[in-house]
DNA sequence: GGTGTAACGTAACACCGTTGCGCTATCCTG
DNA sequence: CAGGATAGCGCAACGGTGTTACGTTACACC
């Protein structure tokens, strides 16, 4: 019953990346419906109908963005030790964030704010650090810490030093880069060096909280 | 010649603090040139006498987030031992972070184009740190390591500390304050415990693939 | 072939940042 | 003390935004 739609797929994937296109060469603030549906040769109807409103669409950026994310984590190969792992994973959350600067701000969540599906995207990239964060725990190499813990302090990590390097207080790439290295190492070794202190276990928090949904 | 300004520092003063609190209490999106003239109870025309354009507004409003943000830093007191001043400078960060979550967004550059006094008041809150950690090296502390470099890890880390926390990712406020003095220490850790390496830039994983884009 | 209906393009609405314009209030000159 | 010069002001207009109501179109069904 009712004519058949026209917005389809197809006309949802020429929306997205005449979206993405207009985000990576003029930023953000360039993006408008009418422009991005011009430039998906539709009309502004088609985005109301695919992604409900504006913030619908950018909602849909910030999946795309973590689906990018996601596969720039599980790109990096399993090595005999896991903690070789580490320095490679985290160059591909900073090769994600550089060759997309705004697109990664998207992903920060500036101004958008992100459905269930897409948090649960962030997840399948922090597993894949996860993964390689319980084998180095599983060979004692964060001296007994949770490797949630160390997880979620190095996602801190690399998400400020993204932040800071794509504003320009790192100094130029090759010196960033080995911050970045640098910044990983000093961190593996306050965690590998030193065993867990005992009040930590006694915490009321200790076990509860985000950990949950990774686990 | 001409008529007496009627938008002096008052009014300045005025439409600040009106531009303050709508983007407290309704985020940045409810920020609008006749908003916040309305609420000042002046006309548009004052916005752009005062700070040429919204834009500008913004910039003296992230100029106000890095006062706050360098009062914060300089409120806490000197200890015997720089090492002990770390958590505190540290929460010092979070506790302006927390307290005003919109304003800690344009601090941190949110759509917003910082200038050049702006940048110069950030740099007043990282000498802060910067003061302690040059002690704490001079007392050995950091096992050699240059504090600039010890510094900006830091900064990095509670810039994402900060952002994960306001995006609700690290749980319950009670265990965020903890992930945060963890994460100190276990960085601390990691700098105190082992000396500088020679010929980091040679280090094996320096020819890995994902950086390709900077080497 | 007519009719019901769902999706479409368009036009309108309210709001936005910005700017040109006419008015106003003061200072300077005579 | 009168009157021009001038600089700051409020207001209205302009082009653009996100969103929605509306008239139209194209198919499925009887």
């Amino acid at each position: 019953m009712g004519r058949p739609r026209e917005h389809g797929d197809q006309t949802r994937d020429a929306l997205l990346s005449a979206a993405a296109a207009v985000l990576h060469s003029e930023g953000p603030a360039a993006i408008s419906v009418r422009r991005v549906a011009d430039e998906a040769g539709t009309s502004t109807r088609a985005v109301y109908s695919l992604f409900g409103d504006k913030s619908g669409l950018l909602t849909a950026l910030a999946h795309e963005a973590a689906e990018i994310m996601r596969r720039h984590h599980e790109a990096v190969p399993e090595e005999d030790d896991p903690v070789d792992e580490l320095p490679g994973l985290v160059l591909a959350y900073r090769a994600a964030a550089l060759e997309r600067p705004h697109l990664y701000g998207i992903y920060l969540g500036e101004g958008v704010d992100l459905d269930h599906d897409t948090q649960a995207l962030y997840y399948r990239s922090f597993d894949r650090v996860l993964r390689t964060l319980r084998r180095a725990a599983a060979s004692g190499r964060l001296g007994g810490h949770d490797p949630v813990d160390v997880g979620r302090h190095l996602w801190a990590l690399v998400h400020g030093l993204a932040s800071l390097e794509l504003k320009g207080f790192l100094g130029d790439p090759a010196r960033a880069r080995q911050l970045w290295l640098e910044s990983l190492a000093a961190t593996l070794r306050g965690y590998a060096d030193s065993p867990v202190r005992r009040e930590r276990h006694n915490d009321a928090h200790d076990r509860r909280g985000a950990a949950a949904r990774t686990s």
